[in-house]
DNA sequence: ATGGGGTGTTTAATCGATTAAACAAAATTA
DNA sequence: TAATTTTGTTTAATCGATTAAACACCCCAT
């Protein structure tokens, strides 16, 4: 790599002190300095092509206009793009974001923090997967600024986005109702993630509120070392119940992928056999020949609001804000009415 | 943010010089240091749990132990799984990877590439769009290290590993031919970009030579703008032709995707009606009723030569080394041969 | 003429880690 | 015993940018 052009090289170019160049690139003491000079510097610095160190200049201002952005896992659309809406976010706000994907793994998870708190990012957007509360009370200890977004804790105190998952479930379920459909399964994963808990408990007390009916009965889990192989298992379970259910809420996107498939292998008729409805929006629902209906997250308005919150914690840690927002249920072909 | 430990504390804290914590945590001078002195720094710098200040010693090193990864577009699987494997891999040789999109537009490109040189990554990885040669042009005269991975420039002697498109291409082409299949369309980009280009002259060469059939009577373009409008009319076109295709390869799994939904909407029979191939291995392909053939592209190893090829020319700038790889054809139901 | 106020620019310390070179003390050799 | 080596540690410069404080003028009012 050439050496680069740096401040004390305008400075003997144009034969002043590199504290004058730095005042006048940076719009500083803007004042008093003599405008042919100024000119001058603009001009010498462009003709050399200088682009600021920020290395030399994060070291002396403490502050990288870096964000960390820790991902469950960068190859879930869900992800990636929410992380192209926060880069874009960031960008507003002059902040570069920097990724790292956890992988649902609470050792690789804690890496990531590490990596990132050392190459010293200005704050935190983290969707921490199981055990890593630990992490999270470490960062606040440290007073590191950080922002929760689509998994929080619910008992930490700490800035939190992310969507209302008990209602939008229980809308989900009451759409089935809706359309008729009694039997109805969920598949989640066996976790202590709370949002996917939430996603259990709405659709228990939508079964029950709405229809009096208890659904642990066609509730099934599945584990996440094996999560192909366990969808195709309890799938076939609940399909095989003396009364097998007509309708089946897939309570992830990943968990829906392996599930639509296997709808594929055994040939099952979507929605005249089996109705079907999933979490987020993947152009993937519209390769199913019965486009699928599915809770929409708010995307764009959960990576905007996290940065907002971050961006405020960075400028006075002790602010906390927390903000749960609502899905939206998009109706298609996968859950069409009973005749 | 609290106040870091540095080298400075841990040294007053055991009362020796900074220095000297230096050469202990750095594992340098080992030959003369005192193991008992050595032994309570490193009792002290895990007492404190201190982290090094990556940016002072990149100040001062020169060097960030960071790659920049530029991809077309961070929400195609292809970019994503192959940024997974990146980061992998170069942690394997302790560089941290930071992610950027150009979105397919010369202008963020060259937008992310500053961004990354001024942070002073120590090499880049580089997935280029149209329009951006004399970026490419310009980081061989800074002497950036540097390599193109997917696409690249032929004509530009610098390091590169991508697919053989033109072989993959043709030989998809070929096990059309094979399956009975002579009216063979090709869907593909309006575009400059080389890879892309290749896969057009595969699917030429392959039909003359196989064949003797003139492609380009069955060959469509579409334009990144309104993509998703241009697929549906040209595969209208080529379905209501007098003689109409009874096969279709799409260039790119972006195009496959909305071809696959547009065959579901105007619901044409795979492959009985019409076979598909596409390119890039995707969940996606299988939660469509009849399996996608597709040509696989060998992410891991083109992952694994592209950070090596880096990683090599960051040691010795004029390195060059070039590598195309073949593809493999992964045969499923769209292409079954016809009765 | 003297002191106060601008104006324009430089000096010098600093951020935290690295590292060549210097230094001091102990051990070895002549 | 004096000279030399070895051992253990410190000093001080450096990376490049930032910025408070100092400095040197000049101008003007009292």
């Amino acid at each position: 790599m050439l050496k680069r052009v740096s401040l004390k090289d305008i400075a003997s170019q144009v034969g002043v002190s590199s504290a004058l160049v730095s005042y006048v690139l940076n719009g500083k003491n803007t004042g008093r300095i003599n405008k042919l000079v100024a000119q001058k510097i603009r001009d010498t610095a462009r003709e050399l092509n200088y682009r600021t160190n920020q290395i030399a200049r994060s070291l002396k201002t403490n502050r990288t206009n870096t964000l960390g952005f820790i991902v469950a896992n960068i190859s879930n659309p869900f992800s990636s793009h929410l992380a192209r809406i926060i880069e874009d976010e960031a960008a507003k706000s002059n902040y570069t974001v920097l990724f790292g994907s956890s992988d649902e793994n609470a050792h690789k998870f804690r890496n990531l923090i590490e990596t990132f708190v050392n190459r010293q990012v200005d704050g935190l957007i983290l969707a921490p997967g199981e055990d890593t509360a630990d992490q999270i009370v470490y960062l606040k200890e440290q007073q590191v600024p950080f922002v929760m977004i689509d998994r929080y804790y619910p008992d930490l105190d700490t800035n939190y986005v992310a969507l209302d998952n008990f209602n939008a479930t229980y809308e989900a379920i009451n759409h089935l109702l809706a359309c008729g459909y009694r039997r109805i399964g969920m598949v989640n994963y066996d976790t202590t993630i709370f949002n996917l808990n939430e996603r259990t408990r709405g659709y228990l007390a939508a079964l029950k509120n709405e229809a009096n009916i208890d659904g642990t009965e066609t509730l099934r889990v599945v584990m996440n070392r094996n999560i192909r192989s366990d969808v195709n298992k309890v799938m076939d379970e609940l399909l095989a119940l003396e009364e097998p259910v007509d309708a089946l809420l897939f309570a992830s996107n990943e968990i829906a992928l392996y599930g639509v498939i296997h709808l594929n292998e055994i040939k099952i008729k979507v929605p005249e056999e089996l109705a079907v409805i999933t979490f987020d929006e993947l152009i993937s629902w519209d390769l199913f020949y019965a486009p699928l209906t599915y809770v929409k997250q708010p995307l764009q308005q959960m990576g905007e609001i996290a940065t907002r919150f971050l961006i405020d914690s960075m400028e006075d840690i002790n602010s906390v804000q927390q903000l749960v927002l609502p899905g939206s249920l998009i109706i298609r072909e996968s859950t069409r009415s009973k005749a």
